[in-house]
DNA sequence: TTGGTCATGTAATTCGTTACATGATTGA
DNA sequence: TCAATCATGTAACGAATTACATGACCAA
């Protein structure tokens, strides 16, 4: 239950409404932990019930802007230093991997072959993120950029590695 | 839903009861597609009822032997060659970099020195496994090795990438 | 005879997705 | 005035996790 602990992550930063939240999400975060609106709404409910957040200003059309709370903060700092990060993460692009065997050999490189330009895209629209944005000294930009970084790490190591594969297979 | 293609791809390799694939889970998917015995149990029913997989033989202690039908293949294949991967995959790992500011630069470089550390073990255990193998030149064996190789690539551009990262923060 | 492993299932709960529903405010 | 955006919520469903429950078979 990571949603909560990204909420809490961005509240850190400073106060919002659910709405901003959802805006901040879909610029950042989107790529590491998607969520929905709706699912963003209810978590909200349940932090301020907990008392990790609370709600410190209502504006028009019922915004609610909440603020994190010292409990808030704690728990989000136990999250971080205490619990481990899972080690096992789903991927739907290996787990075909396992079964190209029932396709014919040319069906199997097509499919490795989509992935490299996956990769390809995935790395180019990170380079333009990167160089669209005014990286300053914060702690923001500093963090964010390194999990940039691992975008383009990654896509590239994925690109060689379908390159790679595809050739294993004949 | 994956975890149906990933039930119809074992089953395409031969036939197996509940149990025979909860077995083979552990030591070939469980890296790319955790899953439950519970949630097998019910799939396996669920794929039954829908005709993909049927149950050929029974055995002692209830078992059910289960076979993949002309209809599962064709859904798998399907599932291949029509179906595009997703995008976005959560990471745990990566959720927590961006909210390292909380923390003092001594307890950020602390959780990076711990994804170094855990890389490297990944790395070292899928070495091993590596050379625990007999591989042959089956598409299991050929598709396995390939999906082996990633993991490998994988943890060695992250155990660089945190190595990286650490040096951003003071 | 008894402990281990084989073998299958259900129930409760939580997390995530999609769809539905509503309405206020603002700027062109 | 009207379209876009701001803003919040609920309902239904499916997927995943944890726990519970049961019992047959086999080898020592």
């Amino acid at each position: 239950m990571s949603l909560r602990h990204a909420l809490l992550g961005l509240l850190s930063e400073r106060p919002a409404s659910g709405y901003d939240l959802l805006k901040r999400f879909e610029t950042s975060l989107a790529n590491v932990w998607p969520a929905t609106q709706s699912q963003m709404y209810t978590e909200l409910s349940k932090l301020a019930d907990a008392g990790m957040i609370s709600v410190s200003a209502e504006g028009p059309r019922g915004r609610k802007e909440y603020t994190l709370t010292d409990e808030g903060l704690a728990e989000l700092r136990h999250w971080l230093t205490e619990t481990k990060p899972q080690r096992n993460t789903r991927s739907d692009v290996l787990l075909r991997v396992f079964f190209l065997g029932v396709l014919t050999p040319e069906q199997a490189r097509g499919y490795l072959a989509e992935l490299m330009e996956l990769s390809e895209q995935e790395y180019e629209s990170l380079r333009r993120l990167d160089e669209s944005i005014d990286w300053g000294e914060d702690p923001l930009s500093v963090h964010g950029k390194i999990a940039l970084e691992y975008g383009l790490r990654f896509n590239a190591m994925r690109r060689e590695w379908a390159e790679w594969a595809a050739d294993q297979i004949r």
